[in-house]
DNA sequence: TCCAAAATCTAGCATTGCTAGTATTTCTAG
DNA sequence: CTAGAAATACTAGCAATGCTAGATTTTGGA
């Protein structure tokens, strides 16, 4: 099971080494930078060759970029979290969310912006976004029906974009993890549901 | 003043009408789907005669478009909030910003993904950013310094781009409201800025 | 060593945003 | 009313993009 064919072995370093030149020239210039003919010149071989690994084209390409986004993100944010509770927790985790968002925006957008619909959304896509969801509503102790975490997350997300289409001041970056923290820690704030 | 040339009546007749199919199409079909070709189509003419209007190409029209999106939304909040305050107001302005971006999507698309940077960022532009931005501040009674407002921006934008990715729960609508009001009502919370 | 299959390339299609150059319409001056 | 100038609109085409069919080369096993 260890030992793969050469022939496997190469394709798999490829898949990867297209995953990385996509993600790292969508990360600088953006996805419409990223063109199936850069890509192709990317790792030496040409386009048809991206087409053997991602049949579905330049969409699928992103969709696997956007599926270890996930991956990492949710890693990051559950390290953040470690064993805090309350403010700091909520505090720890929005820093490290918003931090990965700025430093990956290309990879955050499309793992956002993409379809994840019946068509794309495999097993492995489902538990990955809820391990995700998991992780915020732990930061913030949300023992109700998710919607506090949905609404946590949807901040997260919000004030993310803003920020990187310059709609929010820099310098009051740590001021908004502050305000997060403050809104969002546990003290469950008058749970008047109807 | 009021008399106009009939040139430049229909010149502004044809302008609107340009704005008006770029904006039915895309909330539509996305804006992907709006084409130099099909809007050339839509008003009878061929497509250099866009660029007549909107010598920018079709960022232009998108930008456009934005622009009206913000004087849209901004009032549409002003007019939810009335003279309501505390829960009340957080909630129906929450309310007016959710449903005006379910139903243009694209232009709300349009009105934070364009780069609204200096190139583009006439004064006009800028005053109503600030309108929409100053009844957010209204609505959940904001005498900070903005902070705040900041987040609840974040907070609305970011349920907004979720619901319509189909990342949250249609049914719990009316309760994220619920949440949003609760979370961002006038008790400032312990304004623990260091 | 030879052949079949896998892998890769060449070449090209259709669509897109956009524009140069030409034809036509419209307004105005005589 | 008519001729010329200015505006308006169109034809035709470019370059870039995602993608693909078919030819060609390379590879690995008998």
């Amino acid at each position: 099971m260890a030992a793969q064919s050469n022939r496997q072995q190469r394709t798999e370093e490829r898949r990867r080494r297209i995953l990385a030149a996509a993600r790292e020239r969508a990360d600088a210039d953006g996805w419409g930078a990223v063109t199936t003919r850069h890509l192709a010149d990317a790792i030496g071989y040409t386009q048809p060759v991206l087409y053997g690994h991602f049949p579905g084209g330049k969409s699928e390409i992103m969709l696997a970029v956007a599926l270890e986004g996930f991956v990492d993100l949710t890693r990051q944010c559950r390290e953040a979290l470690g064993r805090k509770r309350g403010r700091r927790a909520v505090e720890a985790v929005a820093a490290a969310y918003l931090r990965f968002s700025r430093e990956h925006p290309a990879v955050y957008e499309v793992m956002f912006q993409l379809p994840i619909d019946a068509r794309f959304a495999s097993d492995d896509t489902r538990a990955e976004l809820r391990a995700g969801f998991d992780v915020l509503a732990d930061a913030i102790g949300d023992d109700g029906d998710g919607t506090a975490t949905e609404v946590f997350w949807g901040a997260l997300h919000g004030v993310s974009l803003l920020e990187r289409a310059g709609r929010m001041r820099p310098a009051q970056r740590s001021h908004r993890i502050t305000e997060l923290g403050a809104r969002f820690a546990t003290n469950a704030p008058a749970e008047s549901r109807s």
